[in-house]
Order: C-alpha cells, then structure tokens, then sequence
DNA sequence: CTGAATCCGTGTCGATACTG
DNA sequence: CAGTATCGACACGGATTCAG
C-alpha cells in the first residue's frame, strides 16, 4: 500500500473514531440522535421524495406520488409527516376547491440534499459493478 | 439571495438533472439500478455493519452483533449475505472448533465508507437541529 | 377532484430457542 | 460460535373510503 493510501486510512480512522463517539454501542437506538435521524433521512423513500422536490423546488401530493414511483399513499403521507417534521420539507395547504396542498424543500433540506448528492453520484457511478457483483455471486 | 448561494443553487440543479436521467420515475424499483443498489447501501443496517467493519478492520459474527447494538441474528445474517453479494465485504470462514468466521471491508466497501463517513459527519453535525425542529413540530 | 385516513392481506422484523 | 427455525408483532402495499 503506497503514501497516499496509508495517508487517506488514517485520515478515515480519525474520522471514524470522532464519529463512534456518537454512534453508541451500548445504547438502544432511540438513543443515539445519529442512528436515530439517519435512519429517517436516509430511508429509501425519504431520499427520492427529497431528490425530486430539490429538482422540481415545488410539488403537489399527487405529482409527488407519481414521480417517486411505487410509493403507496400511506407512507406517502407519513414520510411527509415525518419530513416535515424533521425540518426538510414544508408544506402549506391552499383553501381551495380542490384543496392543494404544495410541498417544498426548506433551507435545512437544501443543505440536505447538497450531502446526498454526493451519495448518489456514488450510487450512479458504483451501481454498474455493483450489480456485477451481484450478477458473479449469484444470491438473487 | 446572493450570488453564491445562485451559483451553488445551479450547480445542484445540474447534478440533478444529470442524477434523474438514472432515477427513473416511470419504471418499477427493481429497474432502476440506482434505486436498487441504494436500497442496500444506505440501509440503517447496513450502514452500521459497514462502518464498524472500517473501524475495526476484522469482526466476527457476534462482535459485529454487539456493536450494531439492536440488530437481530436473522437480520444480520441476511445484510452480510447480500453486502457480501454486492461486494462491499468479504467472508472468510476457519474450519476451527469452534468455527471462526470473519467479515471484513473488500477494497469496495472501503471506497464506499469514504462516502458514508461524509453523509453521517452531516448527520452528527445536524442531529440535534433535527431533533429540535421534531421537538418543536410535536409530531413525536 | 385532491389529499389523506382506513381496512386488510402479506411480508418483514425482533426475540428466543435451537442446530451443525 | 455462527447461523437457522419458529412465532408473534409490526410495517408495508393496494384498494377503498372519506373529507374539504
């Protein structure tokens, strides 16, 4: 392994090390504030409902549930909830026949997908030798 | 708003309008590879699995099920199947009494964590923000 | 007509007991 | 020690229903 390598490990391991400060082992979930909020920020669904309102500034339930594609109304709804409740998303409700209720990114979820970008373009980039893998180890 | 947070603005509206080129929206999950692989990677478990595995370079069955404090044996068993399938770590078993079986990062999984650590130094960063806006909202 | 709550069948999860 | 089997509880998807 050469300079450069060694160089980015140790760099990682500090990293880690100042992460498991807050990640607890030792602890249940609920309390561990970073498990706790990846686990909604991170959540399959939470991620593309993020994703296409940081693309489209503004969008409709129904939009919404079209173009964050398999999502059935259900979770639709409690993933808002819970989105907007954590800050990322705010939604404002029009008094009009039919009602229309708009959701949109706050500042907070702006700085939010900035990060997930980054994973994404990850994901884009990766998930060819990915599913190669996938393909060569012949689980499903 | 100034004319940095506009050129950044830009900036994240490229990214995404190249992302969503891959993020398709009319297509079931499983045809949208990065859907699919992301599904894997970004889950709560997985994330953990993957994380201490970078810290400690080597664990153990029931090492990695203490410190991923919560998961089940069903649950872990499974996750490691399917990162092993994607080749984020690799299985190595001893024919020892009692058998020995150790997990550890491929080069792969490693260039992931590099990603992961960034999203959760964001969520140690922003956790408490999170919690006071939830604590605010009520909702839970 | 839109946004969302409700009901129900199904699959996944967590905890424990158990086996190679 | 590593992992599977079993079972109850819960979350999910889909369809339907309801409210504004």
């Amino acid at each position: 392994m050469d300079t450069v390598a060694e160089n980015q490990k140790v760099r990682i391991t500090k990293k880690l090390e100042k992460m498991f400060g807050h990640i607890d082992y030792k602890n249940p979930p609920e309390l561990c504030p970073v498990r706790d909020v990846m686990s909604v920020a991170s959540d399959q669904w939470s991620v593309l409902i993020i994703l296409w309102l940081a693309y489209f500034e503004t969008l409709r339930f129904n939009k919404l549930k079209k173009y964050v594609y398999g999502i059935s109304n259900k979770v639709l709804s409690q993933r808002l909830k819970v989105l907007e409740a954590d800050g990322y998303i705010s939604r404002q409700a029009f008094a009009e026949v039919p009602i229309r209720v708009e959701y949109t990114l706050t500042e907070f979820g702006h700085s939010y997908v900035e990060k997930l970008l980054e994973l994404t373009e990850w994901m884009q980039l990766n998930s060819p030798k990915v599913l190669a893998n996938r393909e060569r180890y012949g689980l499903y």
